[in-house]
DNA sequence: TGAGCCTGCTAAATCGATTGATCACATATT
DNA sequence: AATATGTGATCAATCGATTTAGCAGGCTCA
């Protein structure tokens, strides 16, 4: 059964394919009797016609489609969530989108790229799964949008997660349930270099902004960002002297936070009553299924996806030139903090 | 900056249009002069010219591109590990995928899969996220496949989880341990139909197969699949009186296995020293972090993925027609199986 | 010398839409 | 009567490739 073309609707409704083309796109100003518009919309659907976007494309120099170069989306849960913003944007746009996984090999990413410019895309969009500075790859055509990173030299609008921001939510969090010997459970030093400098820096800020001087003891580093690791960089914060033991802990990630988990539990230490925990990224698995529910601040992946595709379409203004939009990090409250423990409150509180 | 055409190439290279196609599409059989042949190469390559993949489909009437229509994308893991396995088939047959996310809305899934036909795709796949018999939509094109999917009145390929073999995988690893207490904790009754009925099949076979006759109290349901649901269920289970009581659990999933770690600590019981428990579907962020990490079977979502798009482009023998393809669940081997207690008979055990 | 056959290349049709120019005809104006 | 104006619809070019039929020129052979 061969596709329905224009011509068919056209010899069903006795006139002309310029006319059936006319009529069916609406377009103001021709001058097609209401007789006629009625009779070919009518022969347009008992034919069951719909017009055939390759060769529109092709006439109109304009696909009505996009193309997602992605880095990663087999083995991250915030993949899913940024695809589909993309996706919900794109579709409310009336278009399409290519999606290709490069597994950040640089060969399928110039080829990806390539392909995606020959199918003559509207605009394309460059994803990145960890918040990070990069290299605009060759190639990418003017129309391009960066998500979740950030072109080292510019040239292109661009959104990341606002760590900065998300990351003083959470200690703050912390400062106001009224903790004072807050640790940070770090990444490994530079991985990943963005992400992990900006919640450091938050945790930094909001002690200082509250008064509290940091003992060093209190930044400890995990050699991954596993939740073995976490457990075991907890494992040296619980080590530390009463007095200078942390009765709160903001760690880099959910994952190594359920690892802060594992690591009070063994020493019998109950959350959030003897140890108050927040997170960050918000993955579902982890900190929701935790017990208790982790307190943690959540990355923004559906709205990044949105927004960039809705700049790449031209349907939001981007921002100024060689600025990244930051995109706020909702924290999201659970049942990980409390007040610090009666006894650690009263026992020390050191001040600068 | 306006794109290269094939006129310019030719225009270069002072042939026609017509001997740059067979050039540089390599056509044997056309009586081109070597000569010729390696001017229009190097002029092809000095111009930068890459052929427009529109016009080449609308003359060809093959676009290289498939249509991937899938019900979820953002909530579960799964789907990326899917689209990873489709994706990667694709690339290796030159073809681009478009990615729709319908959220199982009907509009949304008919005009997605209306808006793909009329792109040219040359193939289409029917994802869903979750193992089940579906209603086949309309204007479906021949040409497609469906993927964790089977269609109620066949006529397509369709390629599924061999969820009876993996949970007999899964039950027989306890068997094979020395547990003859053995437990089902079930999803809901029907909820996802498929998979639930099969992995109990399974469970009750392999019981049977060992001469075990199951006592009615150890298969237990839970209301949702999640980690609290698990945890009610094997509450009941850790209350039958000690000689009724299981020594190993198979769960439903791995959600629900976490939940049977949390009741099983609560009680002061080691798993796998005193509970051995075995999950399904392999959630790297479940299965992988728990402690002692969780003994599971896979769901093979790359695998389905690849498998669908190999059929779809016809690189790959489909199954017999309205016959479904089952693709084998690996069991993965971690930490939470081990031999009964020695005093499982008589003891409860529990410990400070 | 001319029919037959290669060789090397190109003209032109085609895919299915969109669109500016144009046509046929009726009516209004001078 | 001749010209202008308006209406409804169509013609034909176009987008950028692929592909079939065929042309021009050289060579062979009877």
């Amino acid at each position: 059964m061969a596709r329905v073309r224009i011509s068919d609707v056209a010899a069903a409704a006795g006139v002309s394919t310029s006319t059936v083309s006319l009529v069916l796109n609406d377009r103001t100003g021709a001058r097609i009797s209401e007789e006629t518009r009625v009779r070919v919309r009518e022969a347009a659907a008992t034919v069951g016609y719909t017009p055939n976007s390759i060769a529109r494309g092709l006439r109109m120099q304009r696909t009505r489609t996009i193309g997602l170069v992605s880095d990663v989306i087999a083995t991250t849960p915030f993949a899913g969530r940024m695809l589909a913003g993309a996706q919900d944007a794109a579709r409310e746009h009336g278009h399409l989108v290519f999606l290709v996984n490069t597994d950040a090999d640089p060969a399928v990413e110039r080829d990806a790229i390539r392909a995606l410019v020959d199918q003559q895309v509207d605009a394309m969009i460059y994803a990145c799964m960890w918040h990070q500075v990069v290299e605009t790859p060759a190639d990418l055509p003017a129309q391009s949008v960066f998500l979740d990173c950030r072109p080292v030299s510019g040239g292109h609008p661009a959104v990341v997660p606002d760590e900065l921001a998300g990351g003083r939510a959470a200690v703050r969090e912390l400062v106001a349930a009224g903790h004072r010997r807050i640790a940070y459970v770090d990444a490994e030093e530079l991985n990943p270099p963005v992400a992990s400098g900006l919640r450091r820096q938050a945790y930094l800020e909001v002690l200082a902004e509250a008064g509290i001087t940091p003992d060093p003891a209190w930044h400890v580093h995990g050699s991954e960002t596993t939740s073995a690791s976490g457990r075991a960089a907890t494992e040296r914060l619980l080590d530390l002297p009463a007095d200078l033991r942390p009765t709160a802990i903001f760690c880099f990630n959910d994952r190594m936070a359920a690892g802060a988990y594992v690591a009070a539990r063994h020493r019998g230490l109950e959350i959030p009553a003897d140890l108050s925990v927040v997170g960050y990224d918000d993955q579902q698995l982890v900190a929701g299924e935790l017990d208790p529910p982790l307190t943690t601040v959540a990355l923004p992946h559906y709205e990044m996806g949105r927004w960039a595709t809705e700049v790449a379409l031209g349907a939001r203004e981007p921002p100024a030139p060689d600025q990244t939009y930051l995109m706020p990090c909702p924290i999201i409250r659970r049942d990980s903090v409390s007040s610090p423990p009666a006894a650690a409150a009263n026992s020390s509180r050191r001040r600068a």
